[in-house]
DNA sequence: CTCCTCGATGAAAACCTTTGAGTCGCCGGT
DNA sequence: ACCGGCGACTCAAAGGTTTTCATCGAGGAG
C-alpha cells in the first residue's frame, strides 16, 4: 500500500500525503498566495519526498498553454547553417529558454515545403510562441506568421512592415560607423567596403553605417562596394573585384567575419600587407574566426547571445499578457581591436 | 450556431460533421483498420473542412507518450561547439525529427547544473527518449541516463561498457585505416598522425586505424602521433611538435579537418609543400573547411546526416517497441581525393 | 428459420491538472 | 446573540483524446 507502484507520482498523491486536497497542492504548485504556510510546508515536503513533477500534458490540456516555444530559422540556402554565427544563436536559444523552463523546438525552414510544414505547427497550437530569425526579403515565412495569433518575437528587422512587430536588433548601422569611423581615425583615405547580400537587412544597414560615417551619396557607395553575399569565398570574390576597382584602397570594411576571412586571403595574394597597405575590419566579432585569422581580425562584436537572451524575455512578458512598452529593442556594438586595424 | 465560435475545432466537432462518434474518428486519425471505407472518407473530409489538428496534449495525456524527443549534447567545453560539425549534426537531427513528426527539445549540457537540470527533465517523462551525443571519456551524463527508463540512442560509442545500449556509430577506425593506406599508395614513407584528444573513443579508433594499417607497436604509435585536441590551434601545435620530432615526415593522417587545417598551416610556414613534401588527410570532410585549405583537403567522409537519420530511425523503432535485431549500427566511411594527398 | 460469428460502431471511462463555486470556521461589529 | 465578511480550504467540472467493452446488424452455416 505504500509506495506500491513503480508509476510516477500525481497529484493527488501528493495531496494525500501532505493531507490536503488536490485543489490545495496545486495552488502550493503555482504559487498561489491563498494557502497557509502549515499548508505550503506539507505540500512541498511531500512534493520532494516523492520525487513529483507535474504532468506537463494534463496542464496543458487545462491550461491551454504548451510550454514550448518555436525556434525557427527561415533560410533558404541550408548550407548557411555552416556559419558558426547559427550554431552560436542556437546555443543562446537553447540556454536561455532553459533557464526559463520552456521547452525549445526548434525549426529549420528551406523550402516551401517547409514553410507549409512551420505554418501547419505554428498554427497547430503546439507552442506558445515563437522566435523568428528571417533575415531576407520578401520571405513568405514571415508574411505566414504574421497572420498567425500567436506571439512572436523577431531578430533583427525582417523585411516589410513592422507595425505590431516585436523584435530586438542590433545596432548594424551603428556598428558600421564605429568601424568605418575607426578606420579614418587610422589616417585611412580610400576606404571600401564588402557588404553582405542586399536582401538582408542588417547587411543593408551595415552598407548605410558605411556610407553615413563617409558623407557618401548613392554613386559613391556603389564605387566603393561590394557585395560579399556573407560567405568567405564571397569575400574573397568581392575583395578581388574592390582590388581591381579602387587599387589605391588602403582600408576596407568587411560586413562578417566570415567574409573578411576570405578578404584577407585575397588581399594577401595580392601582395597587400595587413595592416601596413590595407586596414581590414570584421562585423560579428566571431571569435573562432577573428582571432584565427592573421593577422587577427578587429571586429564589430555583436553579441548574439545577448540578442537571444532579449528575445525570449520579451517572449515571456507577451506570454505573461504584460503589456510590453517597447516593441523594439536595439543593441548597441563595440569595436574590439585587434591586429587587422 | 454553425461555426460559431472561433476556437480550433476538436475532434467531436469532426465526428458531428462527418456524422460518427468520437471513437470513429478517433480510429480514423490513428489508421486503425478496423473503420469502414464510407466512414474514413466522411472523416477525412470534415478534418480537411474544418482544419482539424488533433490536440497533442490530450493525446499525450490518454497515451502517455508526449511526441518529443530530447537532442542531448553533453560537452564540459562549450566553446568546441564553435565547430560547423555540432551545427551539422543539429541541423541533421531537426530535419529527420521533423521527417517523423516528433518534437525536438535541445539540450546542451555544459556543467554538473546542466547535468541535474537534464537529469529532471529526462526523468520527468518529458520526451519520450533521447538521443545523446556524449563523446568524452566518465561522462557523468551517461550514467545518469543509463538508469533512466527511457529509451536512449547515442551516437558514437560512449565510454564505459555498452551492454544494452543502442548506438550508431561511424566507421572510424575504418576510415582510419583507408587514410592510412591511401598515404602508403602514394609512396609515402615517414608518415605521422595527429589525433583528436584521447578521451573521446572516436580519436581512440581513429588512432588505432593508423597504427594498425602501419603495424605499429604501442612505442611506435607514441613516436610518431600527437594529440590535437580536435580544435584547429591544436593542429598546429600538434603538427610544430611532430615536425620537430619527426623532421623527415613526408605524409600526415589528421583526424578531423578543422586539425588539418591548422596542420597546413604550420606546413606552409615551416616551407613543406602540400601535396609535394608532405601529403596531408583529414577526417570528417567537412565541405566548408575541406574546400577552402589550400591546397583543398583530401579527408575521410563520415556521412553526419545518415548518422543521425540512422539515430531517429532505431529510436522509432524502439519507441514502437518492435524488437530491434541490432543494438549497433556501424555506418561506412569512405575517402574523398582532392589535392592535398 | 435460427444461431453464431464477425466487423463496424458507439458509450463511457480514464488520463491529470487547474479553477470557479461553494463550504466552513472564526473574527469583529452591532 | 446575530450577522457580515473573510481567509483557507474542498468539490467537482472541464479540457480533448484514446481505448475498452458492449451493441448492433448482416451474413453464413446448419
Amino acid at each position: 500500500m505504500l509506495v506500491s507502484n513503480h508509476a510516477r507520482p500525481t497529484l493527488e498523491d501528493v495531496a494525500a500525503r501532505a493531507g490536503v486536497s488536490r485543489a490545495t497542492a496545486s495552488r502550493v504548485l503555482n504559487a498561489s498566495p491563498r494557502v497557509s504556510p502549515e499548508a505550503l510546508e506539507a505540500v512541498n515536503a511531500a512534493v520532494l519526498a516523492l520525487g513529483y513533477q507535474p504532468n506537463r500534458a494534463a496542464r496543458a490540456l487545462v491550461t491551454r498553454r504548451t510550454g514550448a516555444v518555436a525556434v525557427v530559422f527561415s533560410e533558404p540556402e541550408p548550407k548557411i547553417f555552416d556559419d558558426p554565427h547559427f550554431a552560436r544563436l542556437i546555443r543562446a536559444g537553447a540556454r536561455a529558454l532553459a533557464d526559463v523552463d520552456v521547452q525549445m523546438v526548434l525549426m529549420l525552414v528551406h523550402s516551401p515545403d517547409d514553410q507549409a510544414r512551420a505554418h501547419r505547427f505554428l498554427a497547430g497550437g503546439h507552442v506558445d510562441g515563437a522566435l523568428v530569425f528571417a533575415p531576407h526579403r520578401n520571405d513568405e515565412l514571415v508574411s505566414i506568421v504574421k497572420k498567425l495569433p500567436l506571439p512572436v518575437v523577431y531578430a533583427g528587422k525582417p523585411w516589410g512592415s513592422l507595425r505590431g512587430m516585436h523584435l530586438v536588433d542590433n545596432d548594424n548601422e551603428g556598428g558600421a560607423v564605429l568601424a568605418t569611423e575607426h578606420l579614418k581615425s587610422l589616417g585611412r583615405k580610400k576606404i571600401v567596403h564588402v557588404s553582405g547580400p542586399l536582401d538582408e537587412l542588417s547587411a543593408i544597414d551595415r552598407l548605410n553605417g558605411f556610407k553615413s560615417a563617409l558623407g557618401l551619396d548613392d554613386k559613391g557607395v556603389a564605387r566603393l562596394t561590394e557585395d560579399g553575399g556573407f560567405t568567405r569565398e564571397g569575400g574573397r570574390k568581392a575583395m578581388s573585384a574592390l582590388l581591381a576597382k579602387v587599387p589605391a584602397l588602403d582600408a576596407v570594411f568587411v560586413a562578417s567575419d566570415l567574409m573578411a576571412a576570405g578578404a584577407l586571403e585575397t588581399l594577401q595574394e595580392a601582395g597587400r600587407r595587413v595592416p601596413e597597405d590595407v586596414a581590414v575590419v570584421g562585423f560579428d566579432d566571431h571569435v573562432a574566426i577573428a582571432e584565427h585569422t592573421s593577422p587577427p581580425l578587429t571586429s564589430v562584436r555583436q553579441d548574439s547571445d545577448e540578442q537571444v537572451k532579449h528575445m525570449v524575455e520579451h517572449l515571456m512578458k507577451l506570454l505573461r499578457d504584460e503589456t510590453v512598452k517597447t516593441k523594439k529593442q536595439m543593441l548597441p556594438t563595440v569595436l574590439v581591436r585587434r591586429e587587422s586595424a
